[in-house]
Parts: structure tokens; sequence; C-alpha cells
DNA sequence: GCTTGACGCGCC
DNA sequence: AAAAGGCGCGTCAAGC
């Protein structure tokens, strides 16, 4: 049995008690939350609006532990139902989730007015309930109407699209929506409170010092007006948007971490410029003390809601972080006390797991490259391998600072990174500068010691033509993809699409591949090549591979970042957990059966100790 | 006063 | 021939 809901109650943007200025958690676990009613719809029968009282009546009623509930953004009505009715679903389904998976960056948005127009339905109406506590009885009947027809267009909605959501991702999706209504790891209050006072006296302390006002460090007109006035040159760059009449990039200031002229400039000895650049570091890194205090607020009402979004990286199908239960898991600080206040409920740990160089493995599977294989299987460190090579003696892990340039080059040159963007890499991930020779000495190093990848490249650059054939034959080329018109068919029956794929005379009259993607609302030409499309099947095989361990250690996965899992064990079952954990993290997936999988399992109370 | 765009920061 | 990419959030500046 199906049952399409959408609840309709009460904010108030004045008062700032709205989805604007609040997580969907704060706003369902306040005292002011109210209900208005619902629109509710059981399989293909007629929509019915139920007020407050209906609904308290019909959730005692109802049994709807074998239901499957559906609704768009049902993060929100499920939170809903399950902290203030005490109703769980057998299982959710959310259709913007599967909108996001199905059409992608082929439209603007997934909201519900852009998929109505998108699939040619009758138009989402307008109403604005905004500060209204009580309605009289004309305004609960037009909310009605409205809540009814929402619920109409959610059905049908969902009809259209599951003929292309695979199967396989109901669970999944089932899975990370019931991580959030369904909550089980704490936070650590305390600790976060006194962690974004101490991180706020940190920062104010350093504005302090230098007499100098923050906001003149936190802008980007103000900062290299103060340098300037001070006799410092401000190094420039290209923006990546503004553009003059004729088209051409414009120059910017380049005062940024990303910026290696911003580091040099840190390091060249004046104690003042030094002083400055930190003070305009700190100016601009505000997430350690922002996202401490929101963790605090919500750790005060209750569990930590896990937010991760299905399909949320729409290109290539991984999750990406929610911002329902104060902000981005996604993004921690590693290390950190945000991470350290993530904690297992009494009785319970922490277990992570973390594949280890999932990419990198895809990468030496799919190309055959026999040197990659060879390392992977006998259990050597690539890393040291290949700084080995470059270096021309044998480095171990205690060469760490020849380690760190051989780990820089084996994960950032496998998908075509040039000399010049690798020197900045390693400028920013290791510290080091690098000459011009020294960098193309690395990348020709890394195309000859593995060259099964730069031949996997050209392969997949001369497929791209393949996707332009409207006949839309299925071609595997031996990988675990299929080629179709416009989009590659991971394993799962996910797409990876690509919107519009032309040819196009790019500079230098060069012919290029381009296709098209909505980033933001805005229509954008994207370019499309060998590396870059064996970074896209690889990013999308190892999400893959990730929900396939998901789906097994069902309902104790509490959480998920990108290639890590977090699980809760009982203490008892610590030890088999523990092995159960190893056991789905390192199984080879059944279209790559020859790879050798591996992960890092640990465990703690919390998510630092834990990792 | 509000919205939108641009930039920068954090993670993988 | 050569080409690394993708998320969410906070803040400032410009536009209305």
């Amino acid at each position: 049995m199906d049952l399409f809901i959408d609840f309709e109650t009460y904010f108030d943007s004045q008062i700032k008690y709205d989805l604007k200025h609040i997580s969907v958690t704060e706003y369902i676990r306040d005292p002011r939350f109210k209900v208005f009613g619902a629109g509710i719809a059981f399989n293909g029968d007629p929509v019915k609006w139920l007020n407050s009282k209906e609904l308290n009546v019909f959730f005692k009623r109802t049994n709807l532990q074998n239901c499957t509930i559906i609704g768009h953004n049902i993060k929100f009505d499920g939170a809903i139902l399950a902290w203030h009715y005490n109703v769980l679903a057998g299982q959710w389904i959310d259709t913007k989730g599967m909108s996001r998976a199905v059409l992608g960056k082929s439209i603007k948005n997934h909201s519900l007015a852009t998929l109505a127009e998108h699939f040619k339905l009758e138009s989402k109406g307008h109403l604005n309930t905004n500060g209204k506590l009580t309605l009289t009885p004309q305004e609960e009947k037009e909310l009605a109407d409205y809540c009814i027809h929402d619920v109409e267009l959610c059905r049908e909605i969902f009809d259209r699209l599951v003929i292309d959501f695979p199967t396989s991702e109901y669970s999944i999706m089932d899975q990370t929506i019931k991580m959030f209504v369904q909550p089980k790891l704490k936070l650590n209050v305390p600790l976060l409170r006194d962690a974004s006072v101490e991180e706020a006296k940190r920062r104010a302390n350093i504005f302090a010092e230098i007499g100098i006002d923050k906001s003149v460090f936190a802008s980007n007109v103000k900062f290299p007006v103060l340098l300037s006035r001070e006799g410092y040159e401000v190094p420039t760059k290209e923006s990546p948007r503004k553009k003059d009449e004729q088209g051409n990039s414009l120059k910017i200031p380049a005062l940024a971490l990303g910026d290696p002229d911003f580091l040099e400039l840190m390091e060249n000895g004046d104690e003042r410029l030094k002083t400055l650049c930190e003070a305009r570091i700190a100016a601009k890194s505000t997430l350690l003390e922002t996202r401490s205090a929101k963790l605090a607020s919500i750790g005060q009402t209750g569990n930590w809601p896990f937010d991760v979004e299905f399909s949320g990286a729409d290109q290539t199908h991984r999750f990406s972080g929610g911002s329902g239960a104060g902000g981005n898991p996604q993004n921690f600080t590693r290390g950190s006390v945000l991470r350290k206040a993530v904690e297992a409920p009494e009785g319970f740990e922490l277990i992570v797991g973390d594949f280890s160089n999932i990419e990198l493995r895809i990468q030496a599977y799919l190309s055959k490259d026999p040197g990659l294989i060879e390392a992977i299987e006998k259990n050597r460190d690539i890393y040291c391998d290949f700084a080995s090579a470059f270096y021309g003696k044998t480095i171990t892990k205690a060469d760490e600072k020849e380690r760190r340039f051989g780990k820089t080059a084996i994960l950032g040159l496998g998908y075509g990174m040039g000399w010049l963007k690798f020197i900045k890499t390693v400028r920013l991930q290791t510290g080091e500068t690098i000459s011009e020779e020294q960098s193309r000495k690395a990348v020709d190093l890394y195309r000859t010691r593995y060259n099964q990848i730069p031949e996997l490249w050209k392969k997949l650059d001369s497929y791209i033509s393949k996707l332009c054939n409207p006949e839309g034959i299925y071609q595997e080329f031996g990988l675990p993809v299929k080629f179709v018109f416009g989009e590659l068919l991971l394993p799962s029956g996910l797409k990876i699409r690509f919107p519009n794929l032309r040819r196009e005379l790019g500079e230098r009259n060069q012919p290029e591949w381009i296709y098209d993607v909505y980033t933001k609302g805005h229509l954008e030409k994207r370019k499309l090549y060998g590396g870059k499309v064996l970074e896209n099947i690889c990013q999308g095989l190892a999400g893959e591979i990730c929900k396939d361990s998901m789906r097994e250690l069902e309902d104790l996965v509490v959480g998920q970042v990108h290639d890590e899992l977090l699980i809760l064990s009982s203490k008892g079952l610590l030890a088999s957990n523990l092995g159960r954990v190893k056991r789905a993290m390192t199984n080879s997936p059944s279209w790559l059966k020859e790879m050798k999988l591996d992960a890092e399992v640990g465990h703690g109370t919390n998510w630092l100790e834990a990792k």
C-alpha cells in the first residue's frame, strides 16, 4: 500500500520561524510548531484533506508500518510523522530524490512547480499563509485545495519518475531517510558550545590585536586595498566567472587559501604581511564557529538527524550533504571537535569503515594497468612506489615528505591533470614549490609508469562520439558501464547524463565535446574529454560499491560520508559487527569481480575516536 | 529591506 | 594535443 502525503504547517518569516532561517530539525522540534493539516491519498484514491484533529484520529486508527509513504521532500513530512505522531513507514520514498536521480542537471531545479511544468501537468498553485497562526474556515478551505493539488502533483510526478528509477535504489533511498527521521547519534552539547565560544574569542583576538576591524579582512574589496596601502603588491588571477565585453576573463585579487601566490605572501619573511594574511584567513574561516553553534542548538533538542541527499551529486549519483540538521556532515573539519561531538548513545559503540583508495582501485582494474594492479594485490604502498621511481631511490613510509608527494601525484594525475595544475596542486597539498621541470617529470612518469591509464583516457575519448548516436545501441567496450545516446548507464541502472552533447569549436578553433548542465538555475556549458569521462565513471562506480555495503549492513548504518560508513553497534556485539562491517566493505562488486577491495574499520565512543 | 551573484572555505 | 571534479554554507557587494 502506498500513502502519498503532504503536511501544511504554520510558519512566520517575520519572527524568523521558517525554513529559511532555521533547519528542518529545529523547525519541527520548536514549541511553536503547528500542523494545520495534511493532504493524503492511498494509492490512486482521491486525495483527502485532514485537519489537525482528523489527523490525530487517523494516525491512531491506521497502521502504516507496512506502508510505503511517498512525498516530495519526504524527510520533512517523515520527520513530522516520526517525531510528532510516532508514525514510522515500512518504506520511505522521496520524489525529489527520484527526480535528482532520473532527471539530474537536465532540469533547472527539482521543486514541485518545476517538475509539474516539466511533465506538462496543471501548474502548482500559489498560497501564502505566512504569519497566520489560526485559519478562518475560508482560509482552511483554500489551504486544503492547494494542498490536495500538491499531493496530486506529487503522485503524478511519482508515476512518471518511477519508469526510469532503478529498482535497486529504493532501499538505499529508504536508508538515507531513516538516518534522518529515526536519528540514533548524540551530540555533545557542552563540548560544541565551548568550542564555538573559544573559536569566536580566538578570531576576535586576532582582529583586536591588529586594531583593524574584521570586516576589512573579510571583504574582497577592502582587503586588497589595505595591502596596497601598506605597500604590498597584490597578486591577481583570472576570475572564473566575471568577463568583460569581449568575453575575456577579468583579473581579480588572488588572496585565498587556494591561491599559491597568497601562500607565498605569507612565507616571504615579512612579519607584518604574515600577520595580515593570517587575519584574512581567520576572517574567512567561519565554519568551526558557526557550525559548532548550530550543532549545539540541534543537540539540545534531541538526537542528531544525519542528513545526506540521495543522488545529490546528480552527475555521479553520489550523496551530497544535507542542511536539515545543523549543516553539511560531509565537510566537518578533519580531526576537529565537530567530529568528536558526534557520539554513540549509552551502551553503543560507533564503528567507522573507510574504503581504502577506492577510486584508485577502480581506475586500476578498469584500465587493467599491470603496475597499479600488482601494487594493489601485493599490498605495496603505491604512494611510495611512485615516489621511489620519481626520486630514483627507495622511499618508505618514514620518508614523509617524499611519500606525501607520491600521494599527491597518484591521487591527482589519474584524470588527466597537466603540469601547470600539478604545480598548484602540489603547492596547496604539500606546501612544496616544484619547478616546471619537476612537474613535467612527474606527469610524464605517471603516464609512462601506469601507461594503461592514458590508454583508457584515449579510448574513452573516442567513445564519446558513440554517446551521440541517437539509435541508442548499448555498447560496453569491456567496461561495467553501457554507452547509450547521451548517457552512461551504471550497473545499478542510474545514468550519468551529458545533455545536449555536441561538437563545438573552442579556443584556437579546436573542436571540443560540449554538454549543457543547470547549475544554480542557470544553463552552463561543460567540456567533456576522456579523463573526465573516467572520473565520472570512477566516482559513480565508487558510489555504487558504497551503496552495496549500505544495503548489506541494513539498519546498522547511521551515517555516510563519501567513502565512509558510520555504523552503530551495541557493545556486546562489537566484535562480530566489526567483522561484519569489514566483510561488507571488502566484497568485490558483481560487475568487477577481479577487483580487490580493502577498508579500514575502527571504533570508538565518538566519530573522531572511531576514525 | 530583500534577493541574487560572486567568492572563499570546508570535505572527498 | 591537452584537459581533475563535485558538493553545501557563510559572507559581502550589487541590484532592485
